[in-house]
DNA sequence: GCAACAATTTAAAGCGCTTTGGTTAATTAG
DNA sequence: CTAATTAACCAAAGCGCTTTAAATTGTTGC
C-alpha cells in the first residue's frame, strides 16, 4: 500500500494524510487519528527511496570497515556498530554498511558520496596521517571518527578513548609493582589507537628510568594466533618479560596461550595487562576479573558516535563535536608483584 | 552533478546519457563514450534513491541479526557478513544492517518489507520452528537463511553446514579414541544449529553404545566465559568427561582455561574438539592445528548465499536454491587416545 | 528521387513521497 | 450582514532517475 491508495481509502489528499502522518500542525486532531489508524491498520509505511528523494534525506548512515590486505575482520568493528545501531533505530535511521579494502577506500568513499544513500559516515580504525579525513571535509559528507587522527590538526568530529593515559596507567601499575621487562603486544602502529598506547607506554617507561627495549615490542592485528605467536617468542628470550601489556582481549587470549605452555603461571610468575572493549562474547567481569584492564565500553562509544553524527546531521552549522571517553582500570588476577 | 546537468553538458537528452551509462543497445558507441569518459570527469554516479524509485529496486541487501535478551553479538555474524559483502560490492549492492532484538523481531521484518529499502534478507540464526520463515513468505521479500529449520517443510533457500554429520564425525572420533565421558558444550537449542549437532551427537553415542549422560551436556551462548563456566563445573564432576566437543572457537578458548586451571592437559590428558568457522580473528591454522575440528569457512557461507539471494531476485520464479556444506574434519593437537 | 527501413535521439510520463501555493469552509470582527 | 481572519484541506510541482512512445536522422533499394 502506497500514500496514493491510503488517501484514496481514507478520501483525503496525499497532502493531508502526508500531514498528519509527520505531524504537521494544519490537520486537525480527528484526521490526524483516523489517518494514523489506518495507516496501522493497513500496515502503510512510507517507501524510503521516495521519502529520500523527496526530503534529500537518506535517513541512513554508512559505516566503512577498513579491511586490510589480511582479510582479518576486527570483532571490536562489530561491538561498536551494535552500539551505534541502537541509536539509528531509535531515530528511524537505517545502517549502510561498507567493507573496503586498503587502497580502494578513496574510490569507495566517493562513490558514497555521489551516490548519496547516506547522511552521513562514520569512520572507523583511522590511521596516522590518514587521507580520509581530508577526502570527506571535500566531499562535504557529515561524518564522526571512531578515533582520531592526532596528526590532523583540522577541525573534525571524534570520539576517542584516552588511550595515552589508558596505557600510562597500566605500565605505570606494572613498574610500580617491580617489573622492569614489559612486553607491549600492540596493534599495527599505523592505527592511531596503537601509537597512541606505545607512547603512554614509553612515558611510563621513562617516568620509572627503564630504558626501552624494542625487542618487547610487537605490533600487528590482535588476533588469539598472534597474541600467542608474539608471547611465545618473547618468553624464549633468556631475559624474559615478566609483564605484558596486550591491547586486546583477544590477542590476550594468545597471550595467555604461551603463558601456559611455556609452564609458567599467569598473574603470579607473568603479569599481564589488556586493553578490555567491553566484548560481549568475551567478558572479563566478575569481583575480580580474570584479567587486570584498561576498560572501556566499545559499544556505548558507537551510541555516543551515533548520536555525534546524527547531531551533526541534524545541524550541520554547529560546532563539530569531540569525545574523549577515558578509560577504567581495573584490577584482576593477572596481576602482581615481580617475583626475585 | 545529476543526470540533468550532465546531460546538459554534454548537449543530449537525459534518455540517451542514461542509456549510454548503463549500457543500452540503442545509443551508438561514439557517444557511449564520450557520455561515460564525461561522467568519470565530472564523477558522475546516479543518485541511489532516484534510481531505486524509478526501478522499484533498492539494489540493496538487508541482514537482520538477532540480537537475544543477554546482549550477546555473535563473531560469528561478522565473519559472515564480510564474506557477503564481496559479493555485492561486485554486483553493485548495498548492505542494510538491522538489529533486531529477540521479541521485536516480526515487527522489524514487517518494516523492513514496507520501506522497501531492500530487495531481500538474509536471516541469520534460524531457531526451530522460526516464525521469521512464514512471516517471510507472506511479506513476498526474498530471503536467503544462514542455516534451515528443518521443522518447517515448506519451500525457502537456504544455505547450512552439515551440523549432523560433522558433529557425528568428531564424536565417532572421540568413541573411537576410546573416550566414553564425552561432554558437549553447545549452542542455544532453539538455535537449529545446535539441536542438529547434539543429533549429530548423539547418533555417534548410540553407534558406540554409551548411553546419553545428560550432566555432559551444556547449552547457551558460546563466549569464552560460558565455555570456562561450563567446562569447570564439569573438570569438578567426580566422574568428569575425558573429552570435550565444542560448537565454536569462542567457546573453546574458555574450556581450554578451565582444563589448565585444572591442571590438566588439553591433548592428553583432555581431549577437545572443536567447530571451527575460520573466523579471521581465530585463526587454528598450521600443519598440526591447536584444535581438532570440524571446519567450515562461515566467510565462504556469507558468499554463497549472497549471491543464492541475488540470483532469486534475478530470477524470482526459479525454483528456490538451497546448499549444504560438508565441514572438513581437522585433526589437530588437541584429541589423542583416552588415558587408562 | 523517394519510399521503406534501421539507427539514433528526444520529450514526457511516472516511480511515491514532500512541500509550495493555493482554495474552501468555518469563525470572528466591525 | 459583509469583510477579514483562521482552520482545514487540496492540486500540482518537483526530487533524479528510467522507460515508453514518438521524432528525427541516416541508409538502403528500386
Amino acid at each position: 500500500m502506497n500514500l496514493k491508495q491510503l488517501s484514496q481509502q481514507l478520501g483525503l489528499s496525499q497532502t493531508t494524510v502526508s500531514r498528519a502522518l509527520n505531524n504537521y500542525p494544519e490537520v486537525s486532531e480527528q484526521t490526524r487519528e483516523r489517518v494514523k489508524s489506518a495507516a496501522i491498520k493497513f500496515n502503510y509505511r512510507p517507501n524510503a527511496r521516495a521519502t529520500g528523494l523527496a526530503t534529500g534525506r537518506a535517513r541512513a548512515i554508512g559505516h566503512v570497515i577498513p579491511m586490510n590486505s589480511t582479510e582479518v575482520l576486527n570483532p571490536i568493528f562489530a561491538e561498536f556498530i551494535a552500539g551505534a545501531s541502537r541509536t539509528y533505530s531509535k531515530h528511524g535511521y537505517e545502517l549502510l554498511l561498507t567493507m573496503a579494502a586498503t587502497g580502494t577506500e578513496d574510490s569507495v568513499y566517493r562513490q558514497i558520496a555521489s551516490r548519496q544513500s547516506v547522511d552521513g559516515i562514520i569512520v572507523h580504525g583511522p590511521r596516522i596521517d590518514d587521507p580520509r579525513i581530508s577526502l570527506l571535509q571535500e566531499l562535504r559528507l557529515p561524518f564522526v571518527i571512531h578515533g582520531r587522527d592526532t596528526a590532523n590538526t583540522s577541525e573534525y568530529a571524534w570520539i576517542d578513548i584516552n588511550n595515552r593515559r589508558a596505557f600510562f596507567q597500566a605500565t605505570k601499575l606494572l613498574t610500580d609493582l617491580g617489573h622492569r621487562d614489559i612486553a607491549l603486544i600492540n596493534g599495527e602502529e599505523t592505527m592511531t589507537f596503537a601509537s597512541r598506547r606505545r607512547i603512554g607506554y614509553e612515558d611510563a617507561l621513562q617516568l620509572a628510568n627503564i630504558p626501552l627495549n624494542r625487542q618487547l615490542l610487537f605490533e600487528g592485528d590482535l588476533t588469539e594466533e598472534n597474541g600467542y605467536l608474539a608471547a611465545s617468542a618473547l618468553l624464549g628470550l633468556t631475559k624474559y618479560p615478566t609483564a605484558f601489556l596486550v591491547s586486546s582481549y583477544m590477542g590476550a587470549l594468545g597471550v595467555r596461550r604461551a603463558i601456559h605452555s611455556a609452564g609458567l603461571n599467569m598473574g603470579s610468575d607473568i603479569s599481564v595487562i589488556i586493553h578490555d572493549d567491553e566484548l560481549s562474547y568475551f567478558h572479563n567481569s566478575g569481583d575480580i576479573p580474570q584479567f587486570t584492564a584498561t576498560r572501556s565500553s566499545v559499544r556505548e562509544a558507537g551510541t555516543l558516535a551515533a548520536e555525534m553524527l546524527l547531531a551533526i546531521i541534524d545541524n550541520p552549522s554547529a560546532p563539530l563535536p569531540n569525545r574523549l571517553l577515558e578509560a577504567n582500570l581495573i584490577i584482576g588476577e593477572s596481576t602482581g608483584p615481580k617475583k626475585r
